[in-house]
DNA sequence: CTGTTAGCGCTTTCAT
DNA sequence: ATGAAAGCGCTAACAG
């Protein structure tokens, strides 16, 4: 491996004069300069970041931590916050961590021990608090996307749950839904309760009454959907759903699956709406009516704002950034 | 920040001891274990890798460098890659290249002075000779995913482009179709050239005429695909194709969008079909038909092929995976 | 403008 | 079973 000595031996000048060169101190004749770089050139050497943060105590690693990069609503997200971060010279690291808390805890032990100079996180839920405990002990500045955690402030970035939930019942209220149901996730992640506390007071601002056995509270990426529909949809005629608002795009698509296995016809037997859409490439062949979250925008607004924090340009108190939705009526909610 | 010499000084041992207890080196007393294990505990130190890395020349970070993460099909890549890479206690390092050689290339310098232990690529095509010439030079192991370069040996892991070219040519054949178009990536990716000339073959092989006009060079991922749709269906009737065979998704499903914009009925006035699946989650509202890769496996078994390498513990001759696809007959091509 | 010294946190090598 | 010394590749702090 080639390091500054060799540089320097070759060059006749200390390694010192090497690093000086190598991080374009002005403190250097344009002569040596020169007679440096054109060895580096010649070795092709490369500096050593390891050895470089050892000292400087930065890595210009950071680190996205999101459920499954699988779902297009993460992948987008992912693919804002390596744009941002490449421009500003950070390499991406990847943590999946299926909402799992463990697996989420095991990855910010891993992470903690490469040092690296930041995270992008979306907590699993409420119990991720411990494993962004650990980032604060260590000043790990860490950064919320899509959710939050009570009890520890960070800079966060986020869809407006209210305003879209809002917007996605009013379509379905004004396509003449009375009764509705809500597949919600778990009511430890920060926009699941959000979703839920407006979703029922949706329901009230359109006049509807809330029924209980219609708000179903499950996981964002597990459970048995089949088996929740199908209780759903075996109500008494009157008190069964005419629409199904899920609170993601996989809880919609399984959704989806769950009614095709019932022999239901969408949207005319009951109509089916979610937030995200489940496209990756939007528009392509539209079904599903979804409140489309603007991810890449999220993940690269975040990766910004976690970039500042870094770089302690932030301001001192915590941003809070909420994009607005689109919601995008396709055949799902459309009766014919 | 807590070192292995606060421990050591509490613990009243050398920092040598603690080291060796957190390598877990047998030659420790099971008291000095103890002792120092609840010291580690209650300071709650975390081993600096940098520190590690310095001197171990490892640094159990791999990176995966692909064309773009919110392709499905590079998703399930990295999906599986991460999988495989965490499972074996390495992080894994995301790079999207966009199809751009220079892209690719800033990354690769990137990685070198990050000191990975090794990569995962989709090269953007021949071009990328001098970029993985780098990491052959400097020793950093990598394995081939989708696509490989000629004149640099690699292990890889691929789809059999012949035999899933065969199966779509045939398929599109069975349904009728005599005069097929090809919207091909660029002849410097191996995947476009193994299709290509597969492509050709089956035709030959099904008694049908090759057609120049019918086969067109573009892009993976940048292109007025418009443009090109709209020249091909602009030929006279009877030199028009029936039927058009994407390379891939992206393609695939920009020529339904043009379709689309030129009022021409997808499958009924023509056929489309593609080299992988667009839709992230399977079969949620089938379309297009497809012939499916198994992506999430090439991710996985990439980065097991990769890690082997890392750690010495693969052959010395350079394996060659190649995975079946899946045929997946959709609406695009079932005229009614 | 350039060089020397010391040290980042850890492990290898040799002692004891 | 444990420790002392040296050094991985680099840079901060000082000196000249």
């Amino acid at each position: 491996m080639v390091t500054i000595y060799d540089i320097a031996k070759k060059a006749n000048v200390s390694p010192m004069t090497v690093s000086r060169v190598i991080n374009n101190s002005p403190s250097i004749s344009e002569k040596t300069r020169k007679k440096v770089e054109d060895i580096i050139q010649e070795l092709d050497y490369i500096p050593n970041k390891q050895a470089r943060s050892l000292i400087s105590k930065e890595t210009k690693l950071v680190s996205l931590v999101i459920s499954d990069i699988s779902n297009p609503f993460f992948t987008n997200i992912a693919r804002g916050a390596e744009d941002k971060a490449l421009q500003a010279g950070y390499q991406l690291l990847l943590g999946n961590s299926d909402e799992q808390t463990v697996k989420e805890s095991r990855y910010i032990d891993l992470l903690l021990s490469t040092k690296v100079d930041g995270v992008l996180i979306a907590p699993t839920g409420d119990p991720s608090l411990a494993n962004l405990r650990k980032l604060a002990k260590r000043r790990v500045p860490f950064v919320f996307v899509d959710r939050y955690v009570e009890g520890i402030a960070a800079d966060l970035v986020m869809g407006d749950n209210a305003e879209t939930t809002r917007k996605l019942v009013a379509h379905l209220v004004e396509k003449g839904h009375r009764k509705i149901a809500l597949i919600n996730g778990p009511s430890t992640a920060s926009n699941a309760r959000e979703r839920l506390l407006a979703f029922t007071d949706a329901l009230t601002l359109n006049g509807l009454d809330l029924i209980p056995e219609l708000l179903i509270e499950t996981h964002f990426l597990q459970d048995n959907f089949s088996e929740i529909v199908r209780t759903l949809m075996s109500l008494s005629p009157s008190g069964r759903p005419t629409a199904i608002l899920a609170a993601n795009n996989f809880i919609g698509v399984n959704t989806l699956r769950a009614l095709r296995e019932m022999n239901l016809q969408v949207p005319d037997e009951i109509a089916v709406a979610c937030f995200d859409d489940p496209e990756p490439i939007p528009d392509y062949n539209p079904f599903l009516t979804v409140a489309a979250q603007p991810a890449y925008d999220m993940g690269y607004i975040g990766m910004q704002m976690l970039i500042e924090r870094i770089e302690g340009t932030a301001p001192a108190t915590n941003r809070k950034v909420v994009l607005p939705s689109q919601l995008i009526v396709r055949k799902s909610t459309q009766r014919s």
